[in-house]
RNA sequence: GGGCAAGUAGCCAAGUGGCCAACGGCAACAGACUGUAAAUCUGUCCUCUUCGGAGUUCGGUGGUUCGAAUCCAUCCUUGCCCA
């Protein structure tokens, strides 16, 4: 199987240019993908274009990993229903080096191989180029025609809001950036989210009117859910690629949370295991879903590609510690159980307080766990809320040493799924 | 520079003097059911709260009025048309 027969059997290519598989067929091929530099963690939106890099990479090709130092400054208009606020340039500094180190972590670099992945950042050219200069040697060869045919222009065109010139420029940039890595890298192949469909375009098309040479792009689909919310959210925001932000447990529990419809989605895209395996999945799960294999392997294979094995073997001992006996009461729990749960929010609450008891709603908002007394209140009074696995069924309920597990924790739950340990300190 | 239209909670969107913390929908959170699934039903959903209330909102600022998201003035932003 080639790898655009691979990765289409995956449901991971929206639009092909034509030729672009002939162009990987025939010879080692050097692509790139962008990331923008938005925040100093990616975030689990920016995994199927990683993945797409080390699929490309796996197939013999040469992966670019390009982060946008300069189109950062500049702003994407493609998706966005409105102009934006422009970043600092110390944030994005420190953005550009954190998504750096992050997609280091997942490309072979190893420069004895010829296909060895490369990083690159755009304000290392575009840093040098003027105003002037750029309008000369790249402007003049896209007409606006062309840049305000593109969907991410023309709806913000037709829509209520407009578009700057900053961010109708947006795609000259990233035009340039594939120009630029054409002409030094010989990169003749863009990937991305579809979104970026028009702005990918406008770089084959400087390529081909600049210098007559041919270039390809192929563009994987959004990520979605079946139930048309946003992907990669939790209630507690962002799932990032960063162990601090986002702790391996609670990643691993993001996947194993999937609904069936979006597990069997994503186990094709965000995993590397084979058609007859992930249809030995599906065959399996279709008869006995109870057991939510098809999410327990989704998350096991994407954990342990993000963060490891031993990570992953941590996850999986945390879940199995709060979720396999639901039922058992909460002292079964040993010290080493409780004190053992990797990535479960954890926080220190004053023993004191505890000694002499403290009622429930302060204890709770005291704690972190919910950001006021009012909404512990509600959530108390509707019944989402246990300690130690008993649901709070008393508002006025005072918290107070004998509810400590093994004298020094309490388990609280927040709905059934969030997990808190409160250490009495 | 001139004319017209618009700016309401995370988003969409009603409301055109008191009954408005503001209809409805989406998203989100929680409960029941279940499989840490879906669908369905229920509750919450500006902020804080001793759950009695209190405080701050409808682009900004001033004003009219006993009382304004609603009327007036002015400014800002955006769109469309004209120059």
């Amino acid at each position: 199987m080639s790898m655009i027969e691979e990765l289409r059997w995956r449901g991971m290519i929206q639009d092909i240019m034509p030729g672009t598989e002939e162009q990987l067929n025939k010879e080692m091929t050097t692509g790139y993908i962008g990331f923008d530099p938005t925040a100093d963690s990616l975030h689990i939106g920016s995994l199927v274009p990683i993945l797409l890099l080390v699929h490309f990479q796996k197939a013999g090709h040469k992966p670019i990993a390009l982060v946008g130092g300069a189109t950062g400054m500049v702003g994407d208009p493609s998706g966005k229903s409105e102009e934006r606020n422009l970043l600092s340039e110390e944030v994005l500094q420190k953005n550009v080096a954190g998504v750096k180190a992050q997609l280091e972590k997942f490309l072979d670099f190893d420069p004895a191989k010829p296909n060895a992945a490369e990083m690159a950042n755009n304000y290392d050219w575009f840093r040098n180029i003027s105003f002037i200069d750029f309008l000369r040697d790249a402007g003049k060869h896209i007409t606006v025609n062309y840049m305000m045919a593109k969907d991410s222009v023309k709806k913000r065109i037709e829509g209520e809001t407009g578009i700057s010139y900053t961010e109708f420029a947006y795609q000259m940039m990233q035009g340039y950036d594939f120009y630029w890595l054409y002409q030094h890298k010989n990169c003749k192949l863009q990937m991305g989210g579809s979104d970026q469909w028009g702005n990918m375009t406008t770089g084959t098309e400087l390529i081909r009117r600049k210098v007559g040479g041919e270039a390809f792009v192929f563009t994987n689909p959004l990520i979605t859910k079946a139930d048309g919310g946003k992907f990669g959210k939790t209630e507690s925001g962002n799932v990032w690629l960063d162990p601090v932000r986002t702790s391996p447990y609670q990643f691993y529990q993001f996947w194993l949370n999937a609904t069936d419809t979006d597990a069997e989605k994503w186990v094709k895209i965000f995993t590397f295991l084979s058609k007859a395996e992930i249809e030995a999945i599906f065959s399996e799960h279709s008869k006995e879903p109870g057991l939510r294999m098809l999410q327990k392997r989704l998350a096991e294979e994407i954990t342990a590609f993000v963060h490891g094995k031993e990570e992953l073997a941590k996850a999986i001992e945390t879940t199995q510690k709060l979720f396999a006996n639901q039922t058992a009461p909460a002292e079964s729990l040993s010290i080493e159980d409780i004190e053992g749960m990797e990535g479960v929010i954890k926080s220190d609450f004053d023993n004191g307080k505890i000694a002499t008891g403290i009622d429930i709603v302060s204890f709770l908002a005291e704690t972190g766990i919910f950001p006021s007394k009012g909404e512990a209140r509600k959530t108390v009074q509707g019944g989402g809320v246990s300690i130690n696995r008993k649901k709070i069924e008393n508002v006025q309920m005072t918290v107070d040493s004998s509810l400590l597990l093994h004298n020094k924790y309490i388990l609280v739950q927040k709905g059934k799924k969030n997990y808190y340990l409160v250490k009495a300190v």
